[in-house]
RNA sequence: CGGGGUGUAGCGUAGCCCGGUUAUCGCGCCUGCUUUGGGAGCAGGAGGUCGCAAGUUCAAAUCUUGCCGCCCCGACCA
């Protein structure tokens, strides 16, 4: 298998390049327990740039954050009962409370004696803790909207993880919302859902679908569930962030009602949404390519680094003095994250290379050439194009330019799913475009699960969503030929 | 949990079929010198329970059995 700098090509094994990359790039590493994952600082710092832009967005959107937490008894967890048959496959469990040292002196064995009463459950999503706590708090419309989000670590134990995409326990931020009608939680819930919209799209540079899932694949315990949906390199689809409609069903299975102001009683209505660490795998599959990371430069820990071009210590400091007495105040005063990589154990080839290999936006070189001429040689990692450019009100130039490689590769991507969007008649053809080209499929469904069932079983692939706005258009179903009165998207998806 | 693949130094690997000196090579690492506008060169050096356990044998990285990890595909899922 082919490799530049170890990384293995994109279009001869989608999977061994992504897991490449998130090792090569330090984003990740694998963990000692399986499918769990270390976020290593690089990695960490791009989440953080994510995770402070939509806190920023979940406050001026009347959000205000708290934390709830790990451990939820048992018996919560099967107070709604479809929640429960949606995650009881994959609770970890926590059964007892104390640890003895082995009778054989090897180690530590679990104290039989010290076993919990009630079991507890590590939080797989917090839906059940949250409204138990909601109970207490809420008993006017005056306690309502209350809205209120938490950024936390979940735990699901799936089979098979994949470093960011899918892990044994990830990082999000999970909203839980409650309201004194179902018009103002289902506007919540669309609200959300315009904000992880508008976040992928003008942060990660990521064009989404934003749409309806079928019943089949709403969350468990919700009455809807909305998504934004992604188109990753590979032509497969990815669900980037989840909003739902929980109707009235948390506040039945929790008992939490509240007195109108025509004094009568009601349960209250709740949303919750949601987007992980699972974003990260989204950003790197969207955007990078054989030669590593392509981050936007919004969430670029590093939007520019400063490569020095000398020959010996005297020649280095020559540089150094313009670099550090000019250059980074200027692009700092800009408001701009600036890297001076002045290492003297590595030469600029290689740093060029490995900076590459990390996504940073933009890179400028400056050598004895540039200083003569007042000049630097600027680079940007989206295109790879090079020039040399007046060192003069290189901040702008700089601002621009990062400006440019964020809408490109937003178009970029963009463009791409547009080539891989393809509308079907024919089972046919639904069949061969998902085999050969992938992507997103629109074509006429009957609106029965037991078609989208045997699709998954023929093709793997599923139903996205149903997008919002969807035109209406009279057609007949894929498979079964029964009428339709609209397209949805299909797609095979992570 | 089912099918397939794989496990030898931090990483990638040769050796295994056909058992036999001190386990191969590259990258990386350390020291020194020379270098520095696209992954530097030379010289020297360090680094290994051959995934784990049991068995066969005078002798096991190599053969047998069991277990474990990882990767891919399926069922499940954000």
């Amino acid at each position: 298998m082919s490799t530049t700098k170890g990384i293995t090509k994109r279009n001869e094994d989608y999977a061994a390049w992504y897991q490449d990359l998130v090792k090569k790039a330090d984003l990740a590493e694998n963990s000692a327990v399986r499918g769990c994952m270390v976020i290593k600082p690089y990695g960490y710092a791009i989440w953080e740039k994510m995770r402070d832009a939509l806190d920023r967005m979940f406050k001026d959107t009347g959000h205000t954050n708290a934390y709830f937490p790990l451990f939820i008894p048992k018996s919560y967890l099967s107070k709604e009962a479809s929640h429960v048959e949606g995650f009881a496959k994959e609770c970890a469990v926590v059964t007892h409370y104390r640890l003895k040292n082995a009778p054989d002196g090897n180690g530590v064995v679990v104290d039989p004696e010290a076993k919990l009463e009630e079991e507890l459950i590590v939080r797989p999503t917090s839906e059940t803790v949250i409204w138990s706590t909601y109970r207490n708090w809420i008993q006017s419309y005056r306690d309502l909207p209350l809205l209120i989000n938490q950024w936390a670590n979940v735990v699901r134990w799936e089979m098979r993880t994949r470093l960011f995409l899918r892990t044994a326990e990830f990082l999000w931020q999970e909203g839980h919302t409650a309201h004194a009608t179902a018009e103002e939680a289902i506007e919540e819930t669309l609200q959300m859902l315009e904000i992880y919209a508008e976040f992928a799209e003008k942060y990660m540079a990521l064009p989404v679908i934003k749409g309806v899932k079928t019943p089949n694949e709403r969350f468990a315990g919700a009455v809807d569930t909305y998504c934004i949906e992604a188109l990753m390199q590979d032509g497969k689809a990815l669900q980037a962030g989840t909003s739902h409609f929980l109707g009235q069903n948390f506040a039945k299975a929790f008992d939490v009602k509240f007195t109108g102001k025509d004094g009568k009683e009601e349960y209250v209505w709740g949303t919750s949404w949601g987007v992980s660490t699972r974003l990260m795998g989204a950003l790197i599959m969207a955007h990078s390519d054989d030669d590593g990371l392509v981050l936007p430069p919004k969430l670029a820990p590093i939007q520019v680094v400063i490569v020095p071009i000398f020959k010996g210590e005297e020649g280095l400091q020559k540089i150094s003095q313009v670099v550090n007495s000019k250059i980074i105040p200027e692009l700092r005063q800009a408001g701009l994250t600036v890297k001076y990589d002045n290492r003297d154990t590595e030469r600029p080839g290689f740093k060029f290379a490995e900076w590459e290999l990390k996504g940073v936006p933009v890179r400028l070189a400056i050598g004895e050439r540039d200083l003569q001429n007042q000049t630097v040689e600027i680079a940007r990692r989206d295109t790879k194009e090079k020039s040399t450019v007046p060192m003069e009100n290189i901040a702008r130039i700089i601002k621009n330019l990062l400006d440019e490689i964020q809408k490109n590769i937003f178009q970029k991507a963009l463009e791409f799913r547009q080539k891989h969007t393809t509308r079907v008649d024919t089972w046919k053809e639904f069949e061969e475009i998902l085999l050969q080209k992938g992507g997103f499929v629109e074509a006429h469904w009957d609106g029965t699960t037991q078609t989208e069932e045997i699709i998954k079983e023929k093709t793997k692939a599923t139903i996205r969503c149903i997008p919002l706005q969807n035109p209406q258009e009279k057609g007949k179903c894929i498979l079964t030929g029964k009428p339709s009165s609209q397209r949805v998207l299909f797609a095979v998806a992570y």
